[in-house]
DNA sequence: TGTATAATGCTCAGTATGAGTAAAAGAGAG
DNA sequence: CTCTCTTTTACTCATACTGAGCATTATACA
């Protein structure tokens, strides 16, 4: 018997934020959305990088500038229980613009559907509460052995009892929602029913993951390198910069704090010009490219708690 | 004509500190020491993980613990030239051990030895001023066009001028180092003669770059999560654990300091008993399990300064 | 002219960090 | 048995950073 073939796919995760709302790019040919993905062409595609941006541009219409890759996922699925023609591998990317017009077919989806126990911005959702802790509860309790492992992962993951809610780590609750059979796609690729649903859109094949990866790494990359900026226009005020932040890292910022760290790093540098917003006219600010070269890691230090 | 077929290889850094000194685990079947790699079996290997630590297992006779991706690289090499049967990923890990006996074959090199530019624990390193500098400053004059922009990225890099050094940017250096001709394997894959060999052991294929990718990486990691404790035995003295963190951070710590932080964070607990180690004895610590669930993100702050 | 709204400025206590001095507890030399 | 060397451990102190709040300014609109 001859080994299968193997398959590279790209996917990307392109994200942009609008109106307080992180987004991501999700194409809608068939019934669940899915991100941009396509097979790498092994001879044609130089690098892979590369290959993603071609897709992007061919998928969605838009050309990409900040590019990061997030992960490589190659396991065998679950659900694929007969041998597949090929073994797929997938190489997902991150990449940030600024909101632009995708093309027909892609649209802008709202990160938090996806994810909607990551929304702490007007304090923790009553999702996780109503909707997660009984069935996680009930998961921890399903297996003797594993009781208290699963309790201690749980309590830690969703900043219960003592432990606070920590933002980054948005890989590990998903993946603990999974484990525990509490999003719908641990049945598909299962096989079984699907007991109850939950709360969160449900995406095409692993996608849903990926998408956990991306917000997870994006709010850590946050603290340490000016990110943010991607998703903004040339020229911003404070607070636009401030809701854009908030939105990605999903809690809120005290303002006067925010507005004396960002200007005190150094990140940032008005212009003069001022602009309307309903109150006090805001001053223009725009990135001081400079601080790369004068502190080693400008970021946001937020306080994920 | 048929797509050219598509290999995933796996490859591992192998990370243990002794005599305080990081090390990496290379097989030395060819004559440039390589990293232990192996293609991935489409049919028989059910997830990449697994594949790696069988890999692992049968070239360098470990047991790995803790396991994290690093990177996958896919891109056609310009070495390359005709085409090749089949376009080559690799997958690249970190893994964390107690130093353990290898397999023959395999071996420990000293990180520092493939990166010497890395080590800053003396002080900077000579090796900067006398073989780096020169000729990265030469490669910013020789594009004109370029000329502001390299010298900006080198002066980033390498901590020139006002810049300080960042411990983390290990990758970027190497690609600096790549990029400007410097490093000896630029000019294997550019076809090119060697100019001038530079300081620092060169690896097979693409391996000092997965190097110093789980290099960068895992001093970054260092400051977030209690990954230390994977590389130490059960027990340890504050002295261990510091050596062990300033060997990895190429970095000196302020001893009183580093105690402070270590036990303020809550990141071990003593055991009572001592052990004698030259001066006055030193009280045994353990990884203190339990920050993980009070502390949202226990690390050691370390400034790469 | 007042009121709502957002932007900006400033204070203050608590905590963390960098740097240093000093004491304690052994080993080994003489 | 005492002195010295080495390492570990305990404090101190000035400075920087943070979280939280109060206060003021500049506009739009009723």
């Amino acid at each position: 018997m001859s080994a299968p073939r193997i398959t590279v796919a790209l996917d990307a995760v392109i994200v942009a934020v609008s109106d307080r709302t992180p987004r991501v790019l999700t194409v809608i040919d068939g019934d669940p959305p899915a991100i941009p993905s396509g097979p790498l062409d092994p001879a044609g595609d130089a690098t892979l990088e590369l290959a993603l941006r071609r897709y992007v541009r061919e998928q969605a219409g838009l050309e990409v500038g900040y590019v990061e890759q997030l992960y490589t996922f190659g396991d065998l699925r679950r659900g694929s229980a007969v041998a597949p023609a090929a073994r797929a591998i997938s190489v997902a990317y991150l990449a940030l613009v600024e909101q632009a017009q995708p093309a027909p077919g892609a649209a802008w989806a709202n990160w938090y559907d996806i994810l909607p126990w990551e929304d702490h911005r007007s304090g923790r959702p009553s999702v996780i509460e109503d909707a997660l802790v009984p069935r996680l509860r009930q998961w921890c309790e399903a297996d003797d052995h594993l009781s208290g492992e699963r309790t201690a992962r749980v309590g830690l993951n969703f900043g219960l009892e003592k432990t606070p809610w920590d933002g980054i780590r948005v890989l590990e609750r998903y993946e603990l929602l999974y484990e525990a059979g509490i999003v719908a796609e641990a049945h598909i690729d299962g096989g079984g029913p699907d007991p109850a649903p939950v709360p969160g859109t449900t995406m095409a094949a692993d996608h849903r993951r990926i998408v956990a990866t991306a917000l997870g790494r994006l709010r850590g990359k946050l603290t340490y390198r000016p990110v943010v900026f991607e998703l903004l226009p040339g020229t911003f005020t404070l607070s636009r910069l401030q809701r854009t932040v908030e939105a990605l890292a999903g809690v809120p910022l005290h303002t006067q704090n925010f507005r004396r760290l960002v200007e005190r790093a150094g990140l940032v540098e008005g212009t003069g010009t001022q602009t309307s917003t309903g109150g006090r006219p805001a001053e223009l600010f725009r990135f001081r490219e400079d601080v790369q070269l004068e502190r080693p890691r400008p970021g946001l230090g937020i306080p994920y708690r």
